[in-house]
DNA sequence: AAATACCCCAACCGCAATTGG
DNA sequence: CCCAATTGCGGTTGGGGTATT
């Protein structure tokens, strides 16, 4: 218990990190994966604890991370998850894509409180400074409409001057998101946010709600908790999980269910969003990959839109107005076609998504089960599923795809966050487009 | 230009929870 | 069930950069 062991032992560099050990970390877990972070450093040879190295990854290293300052939507948003979260930074988080527990929980404490304050709102209540002061204590046991209401004029005055779009169009879940079912006046209501539209539940009351809510970021809910069906239940939106219709129902990506729906959430460790935002049920056709209102952090040089991997970030475009038709290619205009990327994806990354009742749906779930568990194989050992999938012939593109992300070592120094010159979409598109070349040669058909 | 104050954020610390023998 | 190892989380610290005096 307590603190981790190698604490104790003599010689163990603290502090910041340097650019070589960034390598020596990154280039360590791309190759093998951190499995046991304690037995991390000495393999990786770097002179810290383990418990150092996870933390690097995380909050640093992480392909996955999104650097820079936070939009205003993401900063609406961390204000209105902690008027229902609370100090809970990992659930926050886990609503943020690229985010980090630290990054959020830095942002609070020097920036996002102070924002309150000035604008009269206590930090901690999320309630009138005035009526906190008073200490008027009602609104406790009343919920958090009222204040969280107030809370949300104030910022939409505040924002409104750098941004032309209604307040409701740009926050990923809209004020009135809260209110009814906060207040406990009517009917328990819970809102699937898009950028323009909310929709409403009558079937939850707060407490699920924030149990959903609470659930559905922790890592391990992709494979027992908050299921979009159960969120969703009624919503009119139409989703066909258990099959590889997982598109778009209209242009507006909804954020709220693109975590929950992940089969690695940000604060997993190897979070590869090329699976995690086909789940997404409402992401836009033009960006499947992401949220629309999220983008990598720039140090990658990284469009939009791209997939970040272990080998750095890659810019993928998927059009799939049907199954049939669809396509995906790199930027380095490199197409894979013949096989649906849909059904390629759909195959491993529909773990939560697959809600559906029907004993096809069902049996997606399986297969997709299993495939989260060959990837946490390969994750945990990837020589030996490499060397698997070389030898045999490739029964889905998802094996094919996360063997690829071993193939371009000599990339790292472009991923590393040290590194100045930011790497050309070019660059990363030649580094893929190799990949792309042993995926071709791995299905002889693309 | 130097000193000081302030701010941001990466990293540390310690506790709780989880895991596995 | 116990216990040690490990992981995850949130609070806190301290170094470095920037602004102010």
């Amino acid at each position: 218990m307590g603190r981790h062991s190698c604490c104790y032992k003599q010689k163990l560099r603290k502090g910041l990190w340097s650019p070589e050990e960034d390598e020596k970390l990154l280039r360590h877990i791309t190759k093998y994966g951190h499995g046991c972070w304690s037995s991390v450093p000495k393999q990786a040879g770097l002179q810290r604890c383990g418990k150092s190295c996870r933390l690097r990854w995380i909050n640093y290293l992480r392909p996955d991370l999104k650097r820079g300052t936070f939009s205003q939507e993401e900063e609406n948003l961390i204000i209105e998850l902690h008027a229902v979260l609370g100090n809970r930074w990992s659930q926050i988080a886990a609503q943020l894509p690229g985010r980090t527990d630290n990054e959020i929980k830095n942002l609070w404490n020097s920036c996002l409180k102070k924002k309150l304050r000035q604008k009269g709102i206590d930090p901690v209540t999320h309630k009138p400074l005035s009526e906190v002061e008073n200490g008027d204590d009602t609104g406790k046991s009343q919920g958090k409409a009222p204040e969280v209401s107030n809370e949300l004029n104030l910022l939409k005055s505040d924002s409104s001057k750098s941004d032309s779009a209604s307040y409701e169009q740009r926050t990923s879940i809209s004020p009135k998101a809260y209110a009814p079912e906060m207040d406990g006046s009517c009917s328990s209501k819970i809102y699937c946010t898009s950028d323009s539209n909310f929709v409403t539940n009558n079937c939850y009351n707060k407490d699920l709600f924030l149990d959903r809510f609470v659930n559905s970021s922790r890592q391990e809910s992709y494979n027992t908790s908050c299921q979009p069906s159960d969120l969703m239940g009624n919503f009119p939106i139409q989703m066909s999980y258990a099959t590889n219709d997982c598109l778009p129902n209209d242009s507006n990506s909804a954020h709220w269910f693109g975590q929950t729906g992940r089969p690695f959430d940000m604060n997993s460790e190897f979070p590869f969003n090329a699976a995690t935002s086909i789940n997404h049920p409402t992401t836009p056709t033009t960006n499947l990959f992401l949220p629309n209102s999220f983008c990598y952090k720039p140090s990658l040089a990284v469009p939009s839109d791209s997939v970040s991997t272990a080998y750095g970030s890659h810019y993928w475009e998927a059009s799939a107005s049907n199954n049939s038709n669809s396509s995906i290619r790199s930027n380095g205009s490199t197409e894979l076609k013949g096989s649906s990327p849909l059904n390629i994806f759909s195959s491993w990354g529909m773990a939560e998504c697959s809600t559906s009742t029907t004993k096809e749906g069902q049996i997606h779930m399986m297969e997709n089960h299993t495939e989260e568990a060959k990837w946490d194989e390969y994750l945990h050992n990837p020589i030996s599923v490499l060397a698997s999938v070389q030898n045999q012939a490739p029964e889905s593109l998802c094996n094919q795809i996360k063997t690829s992300m071993h193939l371009v070592p000599d990339t790292l120094g472009a991923m590393l966050p040290h590194s100045t010159k930011q790497q050309e979409p070019s660059q990363t598109s030649s580094i893929f487009s190799k990949d792309i070349q042993k995926l071709r040669a791995a299905f002889g058909h693309m």
